[in-house]
DNA sequence: ATGGTAGCTGGGCTA
């Protein structure tokens, strides 16, 4: 079974894209983040069309985050969850059932720049998605966390550490925060497998980070020691980066037994 | 010197 984690910042605009991905790829299950639209305003029909089953938690103009699931493949006890004391509406936690696993989908606050009020709150929102993610291991052992975590782990992660020292996605008030969510019973379950840096999923448009080979590595793949002991290898599809009208990110896909 | 992209939206915000 292979899951996959994707920012495709904006579903209707990306839809060629996507499509001609799940198409290409199977993945069993697709966990979309920045889907930008409202739950009635996904392309709901052209997914099914190929054979998945789409939950969404949408909203309108940002953020936003969707699980499918290639039929029959079963989506239990679906939870669509929001920080308390997020802004109104913001949809960025999409969680389900499959088997004896547990899978969240998670759209990380982006926190613009350290300092700002916008840092704050994303310090703040991963400190209360932390809740959520203790209490979903509590209640199950095979726990999958997975999304655009808009944190990098360390230099390995970053095409130029010391421009980006201290910066946003690199402070280490973020690295802290987002090992607090982890505590002692998650791991980065791609670095698990690679040890080099280098390997990026993110690369800014407006830089043109791609073509300069300017990445980072946001999009995480996170695993309970009982999830990461039936996974066999966990892979960024870069192919989805090139081309046109790319998302800014490229998916990250786990393969499990 | 402070550029340059992309998406949603219909001017400005977000990334």
């Amino acid at each position: 079974m292979r899951i996959a984690t994707w920012n495709v910042n904006s579903v209707r605009a990306r839809l060629p894209r996507v499509l001609d991905w799940l198409a290409t790829r199977r993945p069993d299950v697709a966990c979309l983040q920045e889907i930008k639209c409202l739950d009635d305003q996904f392309p709901r029909a052209e997914v099914e069309a190929l054979g998945y089953r789409v939950e969404t938690f949408g909203q309108k103009t940002y953020n936003g985050v969707a699980l499918l699931a290639l039929q029959p493949q079963p989506l239990e006890d679906l939870r669509r969850w929001k920080a308390n004391g997020s802004p109104e509406g913001e949809a960025r936690v999409i969680a389900a059932t499959l088997g004896d696993l547990r899978l969240v989908n998670a759209y990380v606050v982006n926190g613009q720049a350290v300092g700002t009020p916008k840092y704050d709150y994303k310090l703040t929102w991963l400190q209360r998605f932390g809740e959520l993610v203790r209490e979903e291991h509590a209640a199950h052992r095979k726990l999958v966390i997975v999304g655009d975590f808009n944190v990098t782990f360390d230099d390995r992660d970053v095409y130029d550490p010391v421009e980006w020292h201290e910066k946003i996605l690199c402070s280490t008030a973020e690295r802290q925060a987002l090992a607090a969510v982890m505590g002692s019973g998650l791991r980065d379950a791609f670095r698990h497998f690679t040890q080099e840096g280098g390997h990026y999923t993110y690369w800014d448009f407006y830089t043109r980070g791609f073509q300069r080979g300017n990445g980072l590595r946001i999009d995480h793949v996170l695993m309970s020691d009982e999830a990461l002991a039936s996974c066999s290898e966990v892979k960024i599809d870069v192919d989805a980066r090139k081309g046109e009208k790319p998302s800014d990110h490229a998916p990250v896909v786990a393969t499990f037994q």
